[in-house]
DNA sequence: TTCCAGGCGTATC
DNA sequence: GATACGCATGGA
Protein backbone atom coordinates (compact mmCIF):
# COMPACT_ATOMS: atom_id res chain seq x y z
CA UNK A 1 0.00 0.00 0.00
CA UNK A 2 1.10 3.33 -1.16
CA UNK A 3 -0.47 6.89 -1.29
CA UNK A 4 0.12 10.31 -1.65
CA UNK A 5 -2.17 13.11 -1.37
CA UNK A 6 -3.46 15.00 -4.99
CA UNK A 7 -5.28 18.06 -4.04
CA UNK A 8 -8.34 17.17 -2.57
CA UNK A 9 -7.81 13.84 -3.35
CA UNK A 10 -5.84 10.62 -2.28
CA UNK A 11 -4.28 8.59 -5.04
CA UNK A 12 -3.81 4.87 -3.97
CA UNK A 13 -1.80 2.29 -5.03
CA UNK A 14 -2.99 -0.97 -3.99
CA UNK A 15 -2.18 -4.64 -5.84
CA UNK A 16 -4.88 -7.32 -5.50
CA UNK A 17 -7.88 -4.60 -5.52
CA UNK A 18 -10.56 -4.67 -8.07
CA UNK A 19 -13.56 -2.20 -7.25
CA UNK A 20 -16.80 -4.44 -8.95
CA UNK A 21 -14.97 -7.68 -7.65
CA UNK A 22 -15.15 -5.58 -3.98
CA UNK A 23 -17.99 -2.93 -4.13
CA UNK A 24 -20.48 -5.28 -6.43
CA UNK A 25 -20.39 -8.70 -4.93
CA UNK A 26 -22.81 -9.02 -2.59
CA UNK A 27 -21.21 -8.27 0.50
CA UNK A 28 -21.95 -4.53 0.84
CA UNK A 29 -24.66 -3.08 -1.12
CA UNK A 30 -24.73 0.52 -1.22
CA UNK A 31 -21.97 0.91 -3.70
CA UNK A 32 -23.53 2.43 -6.89
CA UNK A 33 -21.43 2.26 -10.00
CA UNK A 34 -21.24 5.65 -11.64
CA UNK A 35 -19.52 4.63 -14.93
CA UNK A 36 -16.66 2.21 -15.67
CA UNK A 37 -13.90 2.99 -13.53
CA UNK A 38 -15.72 4.49 -10.55
CA UNK A 39 -18.09 3.99 -7.40
CA UNK A 40 -19.23 5.80 -5.00
CA UNK A 41 -20.94 4.86 -1.69
CA UNK A 42 -20.15 5.02 2.25
CA UNK A 43 -18.92 3.83 5.19
CA UNK A 44 -21.43 4.65 7.57
CA UNK A 45 -21.97 7.79 6.35
CA UNK A 46 -18.85 9.08 4.99
CA UNK A 47 -19.31 9.06 1.62
CA UNK A 48 -16.70 8.31 -1.18
CA UNK A 49 -16.47 8.40 -4.64
CA UNK A 50 -13.35 6.04 -5.82
CA UNK A 51 -12.33 5.55 -9.02
CA UNK A 52 -9.73 2.89 -11.04
CA UNK A 53 -7.36 5.53 -12.94
CA UNK A 54 -4.84 3.08 -14.43
CA UNK A 55 -5.26 -0.95 -13.56
CA UNK A 56 -2.30 -1.78 -15.20
CA UNK A 57 -0.55 0.45 -12.12
CA UNK A 58 -2.92 -0.75 -9.38
CA UNK A 59 -3.74 3.04 -9.21
CA UNK A 60 -7.07 4.33 -7.69
CA UNK A 61 -7.88 8.23 -6.35
CA UNK A 62 -10.33 8.39 -3.59
CA UNK A 63 -11.88 11.34 -4.39
CA UNK A 64 -12.56 14.70 -1.96
CA UNK A 65 -10.75 12.49 1.18
CA UNK A 66 -8.56 14.04 3.55
CA UNK A 67 -5.56 12.31 4.83
CA UNK A 68 -7.06 11.50 8.37
CA UNK A 69 -10.13 10.26 6.69
CA UNK A 70 -8.53 7.92 5.29
CA UNK A 71 -6.05 6.78 7.26
CA UNK A 72 -8.74 6.31 10.07
CA UNK A 73 -11.64 5.40 7.98
CA UNK A 74 -11.15 4.19 4.53
CA UNK A 75 -7.50 2.54 5.27
CA UNK A 76 -9.24 -0.05 7.30
CA UNK A 77 -12.61 -0.29 5.44
CA UNK A 78 -10.87 -1.56 2.62
CA UNK A 79 -8.58 -3.65 4.77
CA UNK A 80 -5.64 -2.34 3.00
CA UNK A 81 -3.13 -4.32 5.92
CA UNK A 82 -4.15 -7.43 4.71
CA UNK A 83 -1.89 -9.00 2.24
CA UNK A 84 -4.34 -10.69 0.07
CA UNK A 85 -1.48 -12.07 -2.21
CA UNK A 86 -0.36 -13.83 0.30
CA UNK A 87 -3.46 -15.13 1.37
CA UNK A 88 -4.36 -16.29 -2.58
CA UNK A 89 -0.93 -17.99 -2.62
CA UNK A 90 -2.31 -20.30 0.37
CA UNK A 91 -5.37 -21.09 -1.54
CA UNK A 92 -3.98 -21.68 -4.45
CA UNK A 93 -2.92 -25.07 -2.62
CA UNK A 94 -6.03 -26.21 -3.48
CA UNK A 95 -7.36 -26.20 -7.24
CA UNK A 96 -10.52 -25.23 -7.19
CA UNK A 97 -9.59 -22.06 -5.07
CA UNK A 98 -6.19 -21.72 -7.25
CA UNK A 99 -9.08 -20.82 -10.20
CA UNK A 100 -11.63 -18.76 -8.03
CA UNK A 101 -8.58 -16.43 -6.86
CA UNK A 102 -7.19 -16.46 -10.35
CA UNK A 103 -10.83 -15.32 -11.59
CA UNK A 104 -11.38 -12.50 -9.22
CA UNK A 105 -7.99 -11.43 -7.69
CA UNK A 106 -8.73 -8.45 -6.96
CA UNK A 107 -11.62 -9.24 -4.27
CA UNK A 108 -10.94 -7.97 -0.61
CA UNK A 109 -13.36 -8.42 2.68
CA UNK A 110 -14.66 -5.00 3.62
CA UNK A 111 -14.48 -3.93 7.49
CA UNK A 112 -18.10 -2.79 7.77
CA UNK A 113 -20.02 -1.56 10.48
CA UNK A 114 -21.71 -4.35 12.62
CA UNK A 115 -25.11 -2.69 12.80
CA UNK A 116 -25.31 -2.14 8.86
CA UNK A 117 -24.05 -5.37 8.49
CA UNK A 118 -26.40 -7.08 10.74
CA UNK A 119 -29.49 -5.38 9.66
CA UNK A 120 -28.19 -5.44 5.39
CA UNK A 121 -28.16 -9.70 5.90
CA UNK A 122 -31.29 -9.96 8.30
CA UNK A 123 -32.97 -8.15 4.91
CA UNK A 124 -30.71 -10.53 2.18
CA UNK A 125 -32.57 -13.47 3.70
CA UNK A 126 -34.68 -15.32 0.89
CA UNK A 127 -34.17 -12.34 -1.33
CA UNK A 128 -31.69 -11.09 -4.81
CA UNK A 129 -28.88 -8.85 -4.33
CA UNK A 130 -30.73 -6.06 -7.04
CA UNK A 131 -33.84 -6.47 -4.18
CA UNK A 132 -31.88 -6.05 -1.39
CA UNK A 133 -30.00 -2.85 -2.58
CA UNK A 134 -33.51 -1.14 -3.27
CA UNK A 135 -35.22 -1.84 -0.03
CA UNK A 136 -31.94 -0.76 1.81
CA UNK A 137 -31.77 2.37 -0.60
CA UNK A 138 -35.56 3.02 0.52
CA UNK A 139 -34.23 2.80 4.15
CA UNK A 140 -31.13 5.19 3.78
CA UNK A 141 -33.73 7.64 1.60
CA UNK A 142 -36.48 7.67 4.18
CA UNK A 143 -33.65 8.24 7.14
CA UNK A 144 -31.98 10.50 5.25
CA UNK A 145 -28.65 8.46 6.05
CA UNK A 146 -28.04 4.50 7.08
CA UNK A 147 -29.79 4.55 10.59
CA UNK A 148 -29.00 3.65 13.75
CA UNK A 149 -30.41 0.74 15.87
CA UNK A 150 -31.38 3.86 18.11
CA UNK A 151 -32.91 5.67 15.35
CA UNK A 152 -35.19 2.79 14.73
CA UNK A 153 -36.39 2.41 17.69
CA UNK A 154 -39.82 3.32 17.28
CA UNK A 155 -40.81 1.50 13.67
CA UNK A 156 -42.88 -1.31 14.36
CA UNK A 157 -43.45 -4.21 11.26
CA UNK A 158 -46.33 -1.76 9.89
CA UNK A 159 -44.75 1.74 10.15
CA UNK A 160 -41.75 0.29 8.19
CA UNK A 161 -44.10 -0.93 5.03
CA UNK A 162 -42.48 1.44 3.10
CA UNK A 163 -39.36 -0.67 2.42
CA UNK A 164 -41.67 -3.55 0.85
CA UNK A 165 -39.01 -6.19 2.86
CA UNK A 166 -41.95 -8.06 3.26
CA UNK A 167 -41.67 -10.76 5.99
CA UNK A 168 -38.56 -9.17 6.95
CA UNK A 169 -39.74 -5.87 8.44
CA UNK A 170 -40.66 -7.91 11.46
CA UNK A 171 -36.97 -8.91 12.45
CA UNK A 172 -35.73 -6.15 11.43
CA UNK A 173 -37.79 -4.90 14.18
CA UNK A 174 -36.67 -7.63 16.85
CA UNK A 175 -33.30 -7.10 16.23
CA UNK A 176 -33.43 -3.31 16.77
CA UNK A 177 -35.27 -3.92 19.85
CA UNK A 178 -32.27 -6.54 21.27
CA UNK A 179 -29.75 -4.32 20.29
CA UNK A 180 -31.25 -1.09 21.64
CA UNK A 181 -32.34 -2.78 25.16
CA UNK A 182 -28.28 -3.98 25.56
CA UNK A 183 -29.75 -7.43 25.30
CA UNK A 184 -27.21 -8.13 22.39
CA UNK A 185 -24.08 -5.69 22.14
CA UNK A 186 -22.66 -6.43 19.35
CA UNK A 187 -19.22 -4.91 20.34
CA UNK A 188 -19.53 -7.43 22.84
CA UNK A 189 -20.69 -9.93 20.36
CA UNK A 190 -17.28 -9.13 18.12
CA UNK A 191 -14.80 -10.45 20.20
CA UNK A 192 -16.83 -13.65 21.50
CA UNK A 193 -15.65 -17.07 20.41
CA UNK A 194 -16.92 -17.24 17.34
CA UNK A 195 -19.72 -20.30 18.50
CA UNK A 196 -20.41 -18.06 21.20
CA UNK A 197 -21.13 -15.24 19.12
CA UNK A 198 -22.57 -17.29 16.50
CA UNK A 199 -25.61 -17.70 18.99
CA UNK A 200 -25.92 -14.39 20.65
CA UNK A 201 -26.64 -13.26 17.22
CA UNK A 202 -29.16 -15.77 16.41
CA UNK A 203 -31.76 -14.82 19.32
CA UNK A 204 -32.96 -12.09 16.89
CA UNK A 205 -35.60 -13.98 14.86
CA UNK A 206 -34.83 -13.94 11.61
CA UNK A 207 -31.09 -14.61 12.38
CA UNK A 208 -30.06 -18.02 11.36
CA UNK A 209 -26.85 -19.76 10.67
CA UNK A 210 -26.08 -17.89 7.66
CA UNK A 211 -27.32 -14.31 8.47
CA UNK A 212 -25.31 -14.79 11.43
CA UNK A 213 -21.69 -15.70 9.75
CA UNK A 214 -22.65 -12.82 7.54
CA UNK A 215 -22.72 -10.80 10.28
CA UNK A 216 -19.60 -11.68 11.68
CA UNK A 217 -17.53 -11.85 8.60
CA UNK A 218 -18.83 -8.44 6.85
CA UNK A 219 -19.63 -6.28 9.90
CA UNK A 220 -16.58 -7.64 12.50
CA UNK A 221 -14.14 -8.60 10.28
CA UNK A 222 -14.45 -12.33 11.89
CA UNK A 223 -12.81 -14.07 8.62
CA UNK A 224 -13.01 -17.52 10.27
CA UNK A 225 -17.08 -17.49 10.01
CA UNK A 226 -17.77 -19.57 6.79
CA UNK A 227 -21.77 -18.38 5.63
CA UNK A 228 -23.43 -20.95 3.86
CA UNK A 229 -26.11 -19.53 1.15
CA UNK A 230 -27.30 -21.46 -2.15
CA UNK A 231 -24.37 -20.56 -4.01
CA UNK A 232 -21.77 -21.51 -1.43
CA UNK A 233 -24.15 -24.88 -1.28
CA UNK A 234 -23.89 -25.74 -4.38
CA UNK A 235 -19.57 -24.99 -4.03
CA UNK A 236 -19.61 -27.48 -1.58
CA UNK A 237 -21.56 -30.33 -3.32
CA UNK A 238 -19.06 -29.62 -6.60
CA UNK A 239 -16.61 -29.54 -5.09
CA UNK A 240 -15.92 -30.04 -1.46
CA UNK A 241 -18.58 -32.97 -0.75
CA UNK A 242 -15.70 -33.65 2.59
CA UNK A 243 -15.60 -30.19 3.28
CA UNK A 244 -12.53 -27.04 2.63
CA UNK A 245 -9.33 -27.66 2.35
CA UNK A 246 -6.64 -27.43 4.87
CA UNK A 247 -5.06 -24.47 3.18
CA UNK A 248 -7.76 -21.77 3.99
CA UNK A 249 -8.19 -22.99 7.66
CA UNK A 250 -8.52 -19.79 9.71
CA UNK A 251 -9.76 -17.76 6.66
CA UNK A 252 -12.50 -19.68 5.74
CA UNK A 253 -14.65 -16.33 5.15
CA UNK A 254 -12.55 -14.98 2.88
CA UNK A 255 -11.87 -18.34 1.28
CA UNK A 256 -15.96 -18.05 1.03
CA UNK A 257 -16.08 -14.68 -0.84
CA UNK A 258 -13.55 -16.23 -3.83
CA UNK A 259 -16.14 -19.67 -4.32
CA UNK A 260 -19.34 -17.25 -3.96
CA UNK A 261 -17.93 -14.82 -6.56
CA UNK A 262 -16.34 -17.76 -8.57
CA UNK A 263 -19.89 -19.70 -8.85
CA UNK A 264 -22.23 -17.48 -9.22
CA UNK A 265 -20.37 -16.05 -12.33
CA UNK A 266 -18.97 -19.40 -14.29
CA UNK A 267 -22.48 -20.28 -14.95
CA UNK A 268 -22.73 -23.12 -11.92
C1' DT B 1 -47.31 -18.65 -15.34
C1' DT B 2 -43.88 -20.55 -12.61
C1' DC B 3 -39.43 -20.26 -10.59
C1' DC B 4 -35.97 -18.15 -7.93
C1' DA B 5 -33.36 -15.07 -4.72
C1' DG B 6 -26.42 -14.25 0.00
C1' DG B 7 -32.91 -18.26 4.80
C1' DC B 8 -35.56 -18.80 8.60
C1' DG B 9 -39.62 -20.00 11.75
C1' DT B 10 -42.73 -23.47 12.63
C1' DA B 11 -44.86 -27.93 12.57
C1' DT B 12 -44.20 -32.68 12.48
C1' DC B 13 -41.89 -36.89 12.85
C1' DG C 1 -31.93 -34.18 14.59
C1' DA C 2 -33.97 -34.15 10.14
C1' DT C 3 -37.26 -32.78 6.72
C1' DA C 4 -41.31 -30.08 4.60
C1' DC C 5 -43.57 -25.99 3.91
C1' DG C 6 -44.94 -21.08 3.95
C1' DC C 7 -43.37 -16.60 3.63
C1' DA C 8 -43.44 -10.85 0.73
C1' DT C 9 -41.71 -9.05 -3.22
C1' DG C 10 -40.32 -8.50 -7.89
C1' DG C 11 -37.44 -9.85 -11.92
C1' DA C 12 -36.56 -13.45 -15.35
Amino acid sequence: MDYKIDGSDILLEQKDFDLDETLDCGQAFRWRKIDDNTYSGFFLNLPLTISCEDKGKNLFRLKDTSERDFLDKWYNYLDLSTDYSELKRRFSEDETMSKACEFAGGIRILRQDKWEALSSFIISQNNNIPRIKGIIDRLCQHYGEYPSAEMMKDETAESLGFLRSGFRAKYLVDAVSKVNSGELNLDAVATMPIEQARQALMTIKGVGPKVAQCALLFGMYRVEAFPVDVWVKRVMERWYPNGLPDCVKGYEGIAQQYLFHYIRNIGG
